[in-house]
RNA sequence: GGCGGGGUAGCUCAGUUGGUUAGAGCGCAGGACUCAUAAGCCUGAGGUCAGUGGUUCGAUCCCACUUCCCGCUACCA
């Protein structure tokens, strides 16, 4: 079985602040970087910054600096969220970083040594003011003058040379390849589209700009620049070294097991990369999955509408655990999403701190009020004893099979049913009750803590720093961790020293 | 317009390859307990599963129509 695992999240386009979609992204990708990890894979976790293009040439002019000066500048905005959410990314790749330069580079030279591209001209209907090309149904005439039917605005018909990719070739072939790949992008809904749109009919892509100066330039031709998605999408190679294909990042790490993106890039993911890559004899990702959008109460954020939740403002007043936890626990992976702080606080109260938090709190304080502040011994084991234990070797299978269909929210709504499922056993067990007979209070004790202990680990990829602090009781660290460990039900040896932590979530008063 | 997805408890969402009392969390009401962050546990209230019609012994799940919402319908990304 195939043991190594590249994750991508889109590069971001920095020209605007991170907001919360960018962070969605990110903590997602996490989730299975981490999860992989704990399971034994070498895993390659790839995130960054897509640098080039009109809207940044303009923004760094407009501040009188040089793009590429401009662009350090705002790609440490990506740079520093990746920080703050606490990624384990493996890199950080940016589109004006010489090895993608090189990559991009040779990526064209192999299309066009496979004749799969071609000089023409591009032509269309262009609004100046709107910056957009319209096609013949996006158009009408109002007292003979052409204008766009959805801004109104005056077009006029423009040549521009360009150069096309074969795209209308590779039609069937990309249809061949989604029917001998139906996971290829999920969720599958999503895939519908795509299907749909392919079957339509598909016409070659203009991949090359004049009028754009800030990019790679075409090899053979100065005046012209590759078109930006041909020069992002190449990121996710670039990292690896191409076009260095015998190097051990490469050989190990592609092809990508997961493009991870937003619902809105699927089409450039979906069928424009595929077709550049086996167009270039170079294999697709194995799979793309386009999530839905974070959206705040029933509206796309809107700086007008005030309703923006920033997440670098969330982190500072809520910490980066909670809104990790919020955002895999309560979206619905795949559909959009909704976050609101009401929602957020309840989520920190009920969830964090009253069960999870609450449950190593009692457990603890107990132990050290009423046995000594170390792993109690263990006897004989009762049925309630073995049922609660076993039921992570039940479903051991069953969450990396999850997993692996990035089911995350059967994964965490089994963490969640777990944590029910240890307090109820610490209340219907009475440990209060039984300080008479100390082998069975012992054993309670035990119980409890391997049941915090597996729950722990199976946080960690959700809520890596309160896991760790978890953990941390049992002197358990990040390099020991793994999945395999929760089959276990005597990890914990008698006698070993336990640590004290703190309260793990304050609970959240509410102001109204 | 065409294609696709959806309308399930006050809220956020699961689920049903058609079959006895439709699920979870949060919120709400009541109860027993006390180790714990007044947390945890138990019980309960609350749904004509968008509407109408059809197929069927039986439909929330299949079909048709109606209505509402959303996505895709290529080169800003």
């Amino acid at each position: 079985m195939d043991k190594n695992f590249y994750i991508t999240t889109p590069i971001y386009y920095p020209s605007a602040k991170p907001h919360m979609g960018h962070a969605y992204s990110s903590i997602i990708a996490d989730f299975f970087a981490r999860f992989k990890r704990i399971n034994g894979y070498k895993v390659f976790f790839l995130t960054g910054t897509d640098e080039h293009g009109q809207k940044i040439q303009r923004a760094a002019e407009s501040q009188n600096l040089k793009p590429k000066v401009f662009c350090d500048l705002i790609s440490k905005n990506f740079q520093n969220l990746s920080k703050t959410l606490n990624l384990t990314n493996d890199d950080f790749i940016r589109t004006t970083e010489k090895r993608h330069f090189k990559a991009v580079n040779s990526l064209w030279k192999k299309l066009e040594e496979n004749d799969e591209i071609y000089l023409s001209k591009y032509s269309g209907w262009y609004s100046v003011s709107d910056e957009a090309f319209y096609s013949d149904d996006e158009i009408e005439i109002v007292n003979n003058i052409k204008l766009s039917k959805s801004s109104g605005s005056k077009v006029e018909w423009v040549e521009e040379e360009s150069y096309f990719f074969r795209l209308s070739k590779w039609q069937n072939k990309l249809l061949d390849f989604y029917n001998e790949n139906p996971n290829f992008i999920l969720p599958e809904s999503r895939r519908n589209e795509v299907l749909s749109f392919v079957k339509s009919g598909l016409k070659d892509l203009s991949i090359s700009r004049k009028s754009l100066k800030w990019g790679i330039k075409v090899p053979s031709n100065e005046n012209h620049t590759i078109y930006v998605w041909l020069d992002a999408l190449t990121n996710y190679l670039s990292a690896l070294n191409y076009p260095d294909t015998s190097n051990n990042l490469y050989k190990k790490f592609w092809p990508a097991s997961l493009h991870l993106i937003g619902k809105d890039i699927l089409r450039f993911h979906a069928i424009f990369w595929p077709a550049f890559l086996l167009a270039a004899n170079i294999k697709p990702p194995k799979k793309v999955y386009g999530h839905g959008w974070i959206l705040s109460g029933e509206e796309k954020m809107s700086k007008s509408k005030g309703n923006i939740l920033d997440p670098m403002d969330i982190i500072k007043e809520y910490g980066l655990d909670p809104l990790r936890y919020y955002l895999i626990k309560e979206v619905s992976f795949g559909n959009d999403g909704n976050i609101s702080r009401d929602q957020l606080v309840k989520c920190i109260n009920s969830d964090l701190a009253n069960n999870y938090g609450n449950l190593c709190q009692r457990v603890i304080s107990f132990l050290d009020k009423n046995l000594k502040l170390e792993v109690p011994n263990k006897y004989n084991l009762t049925i309630e004893d073995n049922n609660i234990l076993n039921n992570f070797k039940e479903n051991y299978n069953n969450l990396l099979n999850e997993i692996d269909n990035q089911n995350i929210n059967y994964y965490i709504n089994f963490i969640v049913n777990q944590l029910f499922s240890a307090n109820k056993y610490f209340n219907d067990q009475e440990p209060w009750n039984k300080k008479d007979d100390l082998e069975r209070l012992n054993t309670i004790l035990y119980v409890s803590l391997e049941l915090i202990r597996k729950i722990s680990v199976l946080l960690y990829p959700i809520i890596p720093d309160t896991s760790l602090k978890v953990l941390s009781i049992f002197d358990i660290n990040e390099t020991d961790l793994s999945y395999e460990s929760i089959l276990n039900n005597d990890f914990l040896k008698p006698k070993a020293k336990l640590k004290k932590i703190g309260i793990l979530f304050k609970k959240i008063e509410k102001n109204d």
